[in-house]
RNA sequence: GCGCCCGUAGCUCAGCUGGAUAGAGCGUCGGACUUCGAAUCCGCAGGCCGCAGGUUCGACUCCUGCCGGGCGCGCCA
């Protein structure tokens, strides 16, 4: 069965027009495109298209008398309830109740598994998203870009793609060697010696944890290091491994799980950088300059030509994430997408030149940008820096108004958006939250069906009737439960993850309001079994697309 | 100066890639529980979609120019 109800109204109206083109009822001429949307208001339609108007100068025809010729041939599918042809020329198309129905039977039947498509041939996607420094906690940024990544993981593989989820190591290069010559001062200051700061240094007070771990842990070999640099190198390792394994475990408390987790410094061990720089080289990309190795990325659609090598030999940052992403093509995605940070904005330009200029194909490399967070603390603004050590981290964040909460949120808005995150406010009115709302829903229907085991009301979904669904509450909530695989398929497809936030709002509402008029345990038996089989449908859908988002469904709050 | 994002109700934001009379939550005000969970529901009020042009049957949506806010513009990562 075809779930994507857009895609079948599309084919029905595709055979209609080649219906009415063969009794000759409109001209046998080349049409546009037979496009479906969405009416603007609900009670125009299910779907609508702008056919008519859009065929009027082939035609010839006036979009109403168009849209009245067609309107029989669309009519006689089964799915296809009432036709209305209006004003300017849209052909406004409504869902029958029988197939409503039918559904319902559908989402019993998949249960878990309702929303999830299966491809033939899936697309193999590489997200790679929050890929932050390793060298402090991650912080409320990065909480964005996990929550949204994640999502969008969910959303794409539901669409039966797989996905591999990824995140980057920078664990090489200027900021790595800071983050030990601070660890080593802090090291230092714990055994009574007193110098200056370093200039550049990283000032958190979780330096000092690391410098702390380390001295209890590791002091053997410290003593061991002959060098200062031998000993700032140690203590870049030690912290690296010490942060990553705090962010790691920040992340899977978010419930985000990584496939891999790959390592900047593997690249220029094994040659990858070196290779990717022949590699372009090789496709005349590459000139040299002052004895600097220049990238020429303006032929690619950037403002500016990149150097890669310095005057010195050493690789600069970009060309090991060109090497990175030369990585990721090799490894054979059809599909690459970078969810990245709004102070790197400035760089994808010459990240996606290098990929044109390795051939690889525009459309098939996506880069996101995760608009900045703002933490609004009792309305005021609380600035971050690692560097300055001012920040709020993402666990703190977590501790105060948990998980379901904070990934909720942090995928409500559309990923361009800044977005205001009120601590207070979140933890303040966590009652009127839109995430307990939609929980709410949830926890109202198992709480009716607890109250039917008590009253010894069997749930019986073959005895589900289709005439106690014909009012305005069950037709609002069976149309939106059907549209879940299409919710899904959009926002995978848009790659906006809020879209799924504001269906399962209107899902909610919707059921809230059937309850407030319906009541589902009644002593007629028939009807008690449809709406209970309507009740258990939206659980499972609820249930499903909190679990998209990575946020609990709870059965009694 | 250049580039990216944003500007829609008092506040926070949707608006489904150009469609019909611009929506929701919060907040204000007024209603609804002897009955499956009132963490809910119903109603009222609130708008020159930043401004000005352009494209066309039709623009919150696309183009141009301004205005305002945020961010970026390293051979740091």
């Amino acid at each position: 069965m075809e779930l994507i109800i857009k895609e079948q109204i599309a084919e029905i109206l595709e055979r209609a027009i080649q219906d009415a083109q063969r009794d000759g009822a409109i001209a046998a001429a080349q049409l546009p495109a037979a496009r479906i949307e969405y009416p603007r208001e609900e009670r125009f339609g299910d779907y609508a298209t702008p056919f008519a108007m859009e065929s009027a100068k082939v035609l010839k025809k006036s979009p109403l008398d168009t849209g009245n010729i067609l309107k029989p041939y669309i009519e006689k599918y089964e799915c296809v309830g009432q036709v209305n042809v209006v004003k300017p020329g849209f052909i406004n198309i409504f869902l029958s109740l029988e197939y409503l129905f039918s559904c319902l039977k559908t989402i019993h039947e998949e249960k878990d598994a309702y929303g999830r498509n299966v491809k033939r041939n899936p697309v193999r996607v590489n997200l790679e998203f929050v890929s932050a420094n390793p060298t402090g906690p991650l912080n409320i940024v990065s909480a964005r870009a996990a929550a949204i990544g994640d999502t969008l993981a969910n959303l794409i593989e539901a669409t039966g793609d797989i996905v591999d989820r990824e995140f980057y190591v920078n664990d090489y290069g200027n900021q790595v060697f800071l983050l030990g010559l601070s660890v080593l001062h802090r090291y230092k200051e714990l055994n009574g010696e007193t110098v200056a700061f370093p200039e550049d240094g990283y000032h958190g007070e979780y330096v000092r944890d690391i410098a702390q771990y380390i001295k209890d842990n590791f002091s053997d070999e410290i003593s061991r290091c002959s060098d200062e640099q031998e000993l700032i190198d140690y203590m870049a390792r030690r912290a690296v491994e010490y942060n990553v394994r705090g962010q790691k475990s920040d992340l899977e408390r978010f419930n985000v799980n990584y496939r891999r987790w790959f390592s900047e410094r593997t690249l220029h061990e094994n040659g990858s950088v070196e290779n990717t720089l022949a590699h372009l080289d090789s496709r005349a990309t590459i000139y040299d300059e002052d004895g600097k190795k220049v990238f020429r990325s303006t032929a690619f659609g950037d403002d500016k030509d990149r150097v890669v090598v310095r005057d010195d030999g050493r690789p600069t940052y970009l060309l090991a994430d060109i090497a990175y992403h030369k990585d990721k093509i090799d490894r054979g995605y059809g599909l690459i997408i970078d969810i990245c940070c709004p102070d790197h904005h400035g760089y994808i330009a010459r990240l996606s030149g290098a990929m044109k200029a390795m051939g690889f194909r525009e459309e098939r490399f996506r880069v996101l940008l995760a608009q900045q967070v703002n933490l609004v603390m009792e309305g005021e603004l609380v600035k971050m820096s690692k560097r300055l050590g001012t920040f709020s981290t993402m666990s703190d964040l977590l501790d105060e108004i948990g998980v379901d909460v904070a990934r909720y949120f942090f995928i409500m808005r559309s990923i361009d958006s800044h977005l205001d995150f009120d601590l207070a406010l979140a933890k303040k009115q966590s009652s009127e939250n839109p995430v307990f709302y939609l929980q709410y829903a949830h926890a109202r229907i198992c709480s009716i069906f607890r109250e039917a085991e008590k009253r010894r009301i069997p749930y019986e979904p073959a005895r589900a009737e289709m005439r106690f669904l014909d009012n305005p509450e069950s037709i609002v909530l069976m149309k939106l439960l059907a549209k879940f695989p299409e919710e899904i398929s959009d926002a995978a497809t848009a790659l906006e993850p809020h879209r799924i936030t504001n269906y399962l709002l209107r899902l909610a509402q919707a059921y809230h309001r059937f309850y407030t008029e319906h009541r589902v345990l009644s002593d007629e038996e028939a009807q008690t079994a449809t709406y209970m089989t309507l009740c258990d449908a939206v659980r499972i859908v609820l249930k499903n697309g909190l679990g998209l988002l990575g946020v609990s469904a709870p059965e009694r709050m």
